[in-house]
RNA sequence: GCGGGGGUAGCCGAGCAUGGACAAAGGCGCAGGACUUAAGAUCCUGUUCCGUAGGGAUACGAGGGUUCAAAUCCCCCCCCCCGCACCA
């Protein structure tokens, strides 16, 4: 075969700038029933990906599969800008940071000819620049995927209209009294002033850094004068047999209300970042503590302090409270301190759990741990933890927290020591991290944090109940969204650094911008017509008439117009007309709510849980959202894609690459949404191999005559009957988010059906069938291959010229399902082709264990006259049960033949279906010769075997003669 | 640890909810053949083992169990992936 001489990338650029040219994706009100479909609008801040382009391109599926249902499809686009990451890349080009600016080179020039790269990344020391820039290139970059969004809609999230949105979002939660201040810890990074999240931090997306609550616990050393030891385990408090510092390290005085602390220098920083009132005084060597007696706070007991190496003086205190019964490395430390110094200080043991005696002592034995360097220590603390926290139980020791477990107690013992003002807490992270521009990480409590309160019960009950009503694809993910919503409490939703909406109610303060993207799917409706009003008009009554119909637009238009008015002069007519305002609310009202969001998992426990909170708690039942669907990551090569590997292929790339609607059938097909999509080359050469043949398929049946229906021959009709049978369940999976599965079936089964066709028939033949289905074939696959379907359906169609806008409904894109056609779907065709197969598989069979070449074949069917008491039986017993079959039979035919008959059919575990054995034989005898180059009688006297007795309905016997 | 998802032939990946037609779809890879000057593409055949008649044996992470019958149901164990918050 010559193969398709098809240009794919002129036949994307040509219907893409013809959907664009007649408008078809802009979607305006129609009395139709509407869906509104959206995806996340994609962060500025560098080029996207063919791992992002996944998402995308199966929210542009399901988008233009619903346009073929009929639907009036709005599926708009904005870009989101908000937040400190653009301003951060912005900042460092402006300080000229190499690492940076080298990156941005690399991207940038994904898109620029390299005379202007240089300048282009000059210029992003400006954030907006950058913002600017990746918008209107990732624009260009979905246009080339072909997806059928309404441009129209278009925004970005720090033009004032947008704030002006986000303020009013901002003011109804404040009415609802879910916006508070209050005290949060957070990870900070004292170099740069502010808070740092997991992309801020040196492998932050790796190695995740979290805040640990550690509790510090006093024990008095003077008058008022306390040795700070920090621990992750205070019930221990009781078993406290010494402290342990680090003698070489620098340890400091603070002065904490009327109390004076002793912590290292580096606590004595955190601690200045935790608390309002520490004032840090005096500086002491860790060396003068040594061998001090301090008074542990609950009984009062004098114990010493001690030096150990093992003490970090980064980490918590610097101050470590020693429990050699539990503790590995305190009983290290001490064990050393008996065997160089001779001193003995016993364990008090305080916690009893099964298995051990003394805990800490015999895990260091069992593995072998001797010294307090010894790395596995971390282990054995680990192992004791865990241990003791699910299975130990506190002793008599422990006052009236005895006899409970660890799990069920910590927390009253840590609240009990602080109401005796005996502990405190102090935060610290999970690991020792640094900021990516080396800046250390600690825990900060903002004293007077922004947030949101989503702890409310009535809060609560609304976003469980929104998502009982919803949909969710794949549906394990609804269960954990309620999951989220009882575990949700309070969010941060403002911050001091960052591009965004300034705070309506503290104006130092922007909002954080997963706050600002929950509900902008609203904007996107009306999106369009608020450039025609001055942004000031866009006030609170403005979005409450427009978004809850609360106020009167002739009211309303009165009020933006006075200011204008002014302007403009006496009489002058009013600017904003009453009609504008009205078909705003209508435009509103006639999209939302938000049919379907099409995102991926990581969403799921913040951006999606406040998308529905957030929704709930402001718009009335029927705007509330009706489904989820999530698909998962791509990798590439085995590997998850990321700058650091290298292994990035930027989505501006994949119509160069591999052409669009090829990787749109990949990420069709490749898995299901719950599946990670793996971008392996060999697969992707393998597929496009595929789709070239099915190209071609359909260009050979271009022009081609169809077959009509009085032509059609048991082989047209078992072709048909699997077409319409395989759209029909097509559809089905299509409207349940199945993508893969519609690929699948409507690509590789179809064409092995096909293949399997021409087999049977002629090569000329296979054409004129194709063409008698190729229509409603480019319909079903239009939604994941569009430019290739409506390059097909316009050749078939023989409309070479421009399509004109009067003709814009002749496009594949604008069609409505093909009808399934049932009268063709047909078991009875089917299942004797089925026959068909598997006889001729039997007598390969045979022919190959046999090792003959077939001189003539015999076939004996169960429905000869001979034989025909076996239909019989097997119509009679087809629904019995195993053991009744026998007995049943017997009634027929009392013949030990019979049972042998019928064990035989229990054992090739036939699905009965009737079927005229010997007429099908008889009228495919001429194509099982030629498959066998023999001569095939069917039902002959002649039986030198006795193979006959074998033939069973649906299975005849057969005997092959050399 | 908690919560969720998995472990199927050389690889990827269906099937498991409703146990039987499952040696297990489909694809890739590999081997042989056809076509070709050749390569590629395409098409056939094979791809656990045994078998001169369509059959049998062993197999679906490991081990038990239920059943006439288990990849599919139950129990237990091992291993892998994802989420556990302020970050877009």
């Amino acid at each position: 075969m010559a193969g398709t001489k098809i240009n794919f990338k002129e036949i994307e650029e040509k219907w893409q700038r013809r959907w664009g040219e007649s408008k078809i994706f802009d979607a305006e009100i129609k009395s139709d029933k509407k869906f509104f479909l959206t995806v996340p609008y994609p962060y500025t801040s560098g080029p996207l990906h063919i791992g992002h382009g996944r998402t995308y391109t199966l929210g542009d599926i399901i988008a233009r599969f619903k346009r073929l249902q009929g639907y009036n499809v709005l599926f708009p686009m904005a870009f989101h800008v908000t937040g400190t990451p653009i301003l951060a890349i912005a900042d460092s080009i402006a300080k000229s940071e190499k690492e940076v600016i080298e990156r941005y080179k690399d991207y940038v020039s994904i898109y620029e000819d390299a005379a202007k790269v240089e300048e282009t990344v000059n210029s992003f020391g400006n954030a907006e620049n950058v913002a600017d820039f990746f918008a209107a290139r990732i624009s260009e970059d979905f246009k080339r995927m072909g997806y059928s969004i309404d441009w129209r809609r278009k925004f970005n999230t720090t033009e004032p209209m947008y704030n002006k949105f986000i303020e009013w979002q901002f003011k109804k939660l404040y009415e609802k009294g879910v916006i508070n201040k209050g005290k949060y810890p957070i990870t900070y990074s004292c170099e740069d002033d502010s808070a740092v999240g997991e992309d801020d931090i040196e492998e932050g997306d790796t190695n995740k850094v979290s805040i640990i609550e550690h509790t510090t616990i006093k024990f008095e050393l003077s008058n008022d004068t306390y040795l700070i030891a920090a621990t992750l385990r205070p019930e221990t408090i009781f078993g406290v047999t010494n402290l342990w510092i680090k003698p070489a390290a620098k340890y400091v005085k603070v002065k904490v209300g009327n109390e004076f602390w002793i912590v290292s220098v580096e606590a004595a920083e955190k601690l200045g970042y935790q608390r309002e009132e520490a004032e840090v005084l005096e500086e002491i060597e860790g060396g003068f503590f040594v061998g001090k007696k301090v008074k542990e706070p609950v009984e009062g007991r004098e114990i010493p302090v001690l030096p150990a190496s093992f003490v970090d003086a980064d980490v918590g205190t610097g101050v470590v409270y020693s429990v050699p019964a539990h503790a590995p490395y305190d009983y290290i430390a001490l064990e050393d301190w008996r065997r160089k110094e001779g001193l003995e200080i016993a364990p008090i043991k305080i916690i009893d759990i099964e298995g051990y005696e003394l805990p800490a002592k015999e895990i260091c034995e069992r593995m072998r741990i001797e010294s307090q360097e010894d790395v596995r220590l971390e282990e054995a603390t680990q192992i004791i933890y865990k241990d003791e926290f699910y299975r130990g139980v506190l002793n008599e020791k422990c006052r009236e927290f005895a006899g409970v477990e660890i799990a069920a107690i910590k927390d009253e013992v840590k609240n009990w020591l602080k109401e005796e003002n005996i502990a405190d807490v102090f935060y610290e992270t999970s690991r020792k991290a640094v900021t990516r521009g080396g800046g250390k990480v600690i825990v900060a409590v903002l004293q007077d944090q922004w947030f949101i309160d989503y702890t409310p019960g009535w809060w609560k009950d609304l976003g469980h109940k929104l998502v009982e009503g919803m949909t969710f694809y794949p549906e394990r993910y609804k269960a954990y969204m309620h999951d989220i919503i009882d575990w949700l409490a309070l969010r941060p939703c403002a911050r001091k650094r960052g591009l965004g909406t300034r705070f309506p109610f503290e104006k130092e303060w922007i909002i954080e911008s997963l706050s600002d993207s929950t509900i902008y799917m609203a904007l996107y409706t009306i999106a369009h017509l608020l450039r025609q009003l001055p942004v000031d008009a866009l006030d609170e009554k403005f979005f409450d008439y427009v978004f809850l119909g609360i106020g009167d637009a002739e009211e309303l238009a009165e009020g933006i117009n006075k200011p204008l008015q002014g302007l403009l002069g006496r009489g002058a007519e009013p600017h904003i007309g009453v009609n504008v305002l009205e078909r705003i609310r209508e435009e509103f009202e006639y999209w939302y709510p938000n049919d379907l969001r099409h995102t991926a998992p990581p969403h799921l426990s913040n951006h999606l849980v406040f998308f529905l909170m957030h929704h709930a708690a402001i718009f009335p039942e029927s705007k509330l959202p009706r489904a989820i669907t999530l698909n998962e990551l791509m990798i590439r090569e085995g590997r998850k894609m990321s700058k650091s590997k290298g292994n990035v292929i930027p989505l501006a790339k994949v119509s160069e690459l591999f052409g669009v609607d090829l990787y749109r059938l990949y990420c069709a097909i490749n898995a299901d949404f719950a599946s990670v999509v793996n971008w392996r080359e060999q697969d992707v050469d393998a597929l496009r191999k595929k789709f070239n043949a099915l190209v071609e398929l359909f260009e050979q049946s271009i022009g081609v005559e169809k077959l009509k229906e009085n032509e059609l021959t048991h082989t047209d009709r078992w072709l048909l009957s699997k077409f319409y049978r395989r759209l029909r369940e097509s559809i089905e999976r299509f409207e349940a988010f199945r993508i893969r599965e519609v690929g699948l079936n409507m690509v590789f089964n179809l064409m092995n059906d096909i293949r399997y066709y021409e087999h049977r028939e002629s090569r000329e033949r296979r054409r004129r069938i194709v063409r008698n289905v190729m229509e409603d074939w480019l319909i079903i696959l239009s939604p994941i291959v569009p430019h290739i379907c409506e390059e097909m359906w316009h050749r078939n169609r023989g409309e070479k010229g421009e399509v004109r806008e009067e003709r814009k409904l002749k496009f594949i894109s604008m069609q409505t399902l093909p009808e399934i056609k049932e009268e063709f779907i047909d078991d009875r065709v089917e299942r004797e082709e089925e026959y068909l197969v598997s006889l001729i598989e039997d007598i390969k069979e045979i022919m190959k264990i046999a090792r003959i070449q077939p001189g003539k074949i015999y076939v004996y069917t169960a429905d000869a006259d001979a034989e025909k008491w076996k239909w019989e039986i097997f119509r009679a017993i087809k629904d019995l049960s195993e053991k009744d079959k026998i007995k049943e039979a017997m009634k027929f035919r009392k013949d030990k033949n019979t049972v042998d008959f019928v064990k035989q059919l229990m054992k090739s575990n036939l699905d009965y279906f009737e079927l005229k054995e010997e007429e099908v034989l008889e009228r495919e005898r001429e194509y099982l010769m030629n498959e066998f180059g023999c001569q095939m009688v069917v039902n002959e006297e002649y039986d030198p075997k006795g193979k006959k007795k074998f033939a069973i309905p649906l299975k005849p016997a057969i005997y092959v003669e050399g």
